[in-house]
DNA sequence: TAGATTGTTAATCGATTAACAATC
DNA sequence: TAGATTGTTAATCGATTAACAATC
């Protein structure tokens, strides 16, 4: 994973995740080399793209042969932070959160899931997979032994900025954000990444309505 | 909502959502006017970018004074379909769909869903907010009736492609993806809008690495 | 009126694509 | 070897930002 002087850009790294999960694909089918031409058919990209993308990180590929998929898959998993250990709690167990503890695939991002938290009584003690809930206190002390990298917010809208600062007060610096609300400045050093599902679903609207005219 | 010209780009769209989120906000706490420059440093965007944004959708604004929330909010939800009276259907009633069906505010974006669908017989004839879970079969006669506007697809990710190609041969010209894979060849006619959790935290994963070392 | 702020045109910046020498 | 395909440099394209006349 050598990287470069420049740094690619968020939109190149979103196609990193693209890439990589058609390099799972390949690999399943026992493919054993893919040039930037045939993925980029696969995925809609140009072949330039892909190499510009793929050489931001490393040179990963063999003159006259390709990428070989299986260590080009090995690549971007380290690239995609899959071999660093990460750590992660969820906050909020309502039904976003519950679907999340029961199917989430955190192992394919590397990420270890250290507990689950809520403020409501019922559902404190149920258990997904392993992880019980635990109530609101619970992660404060947590938070005071080790701060986990991520924090999965999947609390209600009108708690989300409050829960957020909370976190962020007490150490937490990276948000996965399923609150569909702007939960901190613009600018904060926080990591921040946003699911928001009306935006994705007012997007989709708009080219369905567009389309109808 | 007056159409100009040329066509905005896809990034301009998704933020005419996050524009619309804020707005919404603000009407709640009874603001009335907001200007670009007010709304660029909520949000974090530069008043270019903003003005720039709305006025390839139409002239939203006053000079001297900006723009008025309620009726910028109204404009907003027009452009992005809330009352073009789309319809959807939701396939697959596993975890995330349940969680769809149970709790994501159809409403807010002017979408009305007609119905649910499963193969699970142990699902079929569940009832969600109204919407009790249908068979195979039963999707298959509602398409010969009535094409909807927009699928929503959460079935499995072994199923994800061959239902997608289904649906898409029985009418459906639109697909919320849910499924985590790439259910259709890219530059198909389909407007295809993909969820992709894992995507979004790998993305997250690669800068929370990136933080660490 | 003077100050504020729009919509739009022009300038800048960054990202995508094309081209090509290097080389497996 | 000849053909294929990389990584990279240069050209193009598009998106963002800045500037400003218009005007409320």
């Amino acid at each position: 994973m050598r990287s470069k002087g420049f740094r690619a850009s968020d939109n190149s790294i979103r196609r990193l995740s693209k890439y990589l999960r058609e390099l799972k694909e390949m690999e399943k089918r026992g493919i054993e080399k893919v040039s930037s031409y045939v993925l980029g058919e696969r995925l809609g990209h140009t072949p330039s793209q892909i190499r510009q993308d793929l050489s931001s990180f490393g040179d990963f590929g063999y003159q006259g042969y390709g990428y070989n998929v299986s260590s080009l898959r090995r690549s971007l998993e380290d690239i995609l932070g899959k071999n660093s250990e990460l750590t992660a709690i969820l906050v909020g167990a309502g039904n976003i959160g519950k679907a999340l503890l029961e199917n989430f695939p955190f192992d394919e991002c590397g990420v270890r899931l250290l507990g689950a938290y809520d403020v409501d009584p019922a559902v404190i003690g149920t258990e997904f997979r392993g992880i019980a809930v635990q109530s609101q206190a619970d992660l404060d002390e947590e938070l005071t032994l080790k701060v986990p990298d991520i924090a999965i917010l999947c609390v209600p809208k009108t708690a989300a900025v409050e829960t957020a600062e909370h976190l962020v007060e007490r150490g937490i610096r990276a948000i996965w954000n399923y609150t569909n609300t702007e939960i901190l400045p613009p600018y904060s050093p926080v990591i921040l990444e946003n699911v928001h599902f009306t935006d994705s679903l007012q997007t989709l609207c708009h080219y369905v309505a567009e389309a109808k005219k």
